[in-house]
DNA sequence: ACACAGGCCGAAT
DNA sequence: ATTCGGCCTGTG
């Protein structure tokens, strides 16, 4: 058992009902949330606005694993500081606060954006769960059946028949290919973040938004800006004057504004504009 | 039936 | 350098 006093606010449900995450889920109401770290599974527990209770089935470097996957260390007052640009983002700010990055495994986070492009929050659940169900080890916990996200030796085995009967449709060969020719470079530290992306632009499947979306969730860069249809639409009626613009320069406004804290910024935004339902 | 969903790719401007 | 249609499948 861990608990864990952060130097501001973390807010459990927020940060795992944002989109950014597909594989925890919450029984009672985003109280307490269960997933799969690795090689083990967590509970997380909300104690009150600054405090977690985290437990696992696996003690070994709970802690270490623990803080690194929540990204204790940011300094959240002060991003909270610097993306108050003016006064929509300071409503927004005071909407999503409490909402916090999380840093995810490489292999599950690329596997899952490869799957989310043209889909839904619900079918790329599905998806995932069909990998870890089927090939994933199985860990009892709580009295709660849980799989591991499989690793890419438990997949490279798997045929791209198997990834289209799982109807993972024109992303089957995606995922397939990745797997077969997992790159090396993905398991190395990021050194130069333009030249990261465009590596992993390189990768069949993986365009602006995906690669941005590994390099920030992943990664952690946090300057990296995703832009989705929502944000493309939000970042086109607030910070383009309502004209229409490609993602590409969308992406780059919001690096622009945001700079180091762009990706604090994206899923505030992005939270936002989902939870408030507000015309874009 | 038909459009669209948390894009990407390749071809044609 | 930017725009456009097609792509698997599920949902309304």
């Amino acid at each position: 058992m861990l608990e864990l006093t952060f130097d501001n606010e973390f807010n459990l449900k927020k940060t795992f009902e944002c989109g950014q995450n597909f594989r925890f889920n919450s029984t009672d109401n985003g109280k307490t949330y269960y997933g799969t770290l690795n090689d083990r599974v967590i509970k997380l527990e909300q104690i009150n606005k600054k405090r977690l209770k985290i437990n696992s089935n696996i003690q070994k470097n709970l802690e270490i694993r623990v803080k690194r996957f929540l990204r204790f260390d940011d300094d959240y007052a002060l991003m909270l500081k610097e993306i108050q640009i003016d006064e929509l983002m300071k409503k927004i700010v005071i909407f999503s606060q409490g909402l916090r990055l999380i840093k995810q495994d490489m292999f599950e986070c690329s596997i899952s954006y490869l799957l989310s492009q043209c889909s839904n929050i619900p079918r790329i659940k599905h998806h995932l769960n069909q990998l870890s169900t089927t090939y994933g080890k199985r860990v009892q916990y709580n009295n709660k059946i849980f799989f591991l996200f499989p690793s890419r030796d438990d997949l490279t085995k798997v045929t791209l028949e198997t990834f289209i009967n799982f109807k993972f449709g024109y992303r089957a060969k995606y995922i397939y290919n990745f797997i077969q020719n997992y790159p090396d470079f993905l398991e190395l530290p990021l050194t130069n973040s333009e030249i990261y992306n465009q590596n992993l632009q390189c990768i069949e499947g993986i365009g602006q938004k995906v690669a941005d979306c590994i390099q920030l969730f992943s990664c952690g860069d946090l300057n990296n800006f995703p832009v989705d249809v929502w944000i493309n639409k939000f970042m086109i009626k607030y910070y383009n004057n309502g004209k229409k613009a490609s993602a590409k320069k969308m992406n780059q406004v919001g690096q622009k504004l945001f700079r180091k804290w762009a990706g604090y910024a994206q899923e505030f935004i992005y939270y936002y504009a989902r939870e408030t339902k507000i015309n874009l």
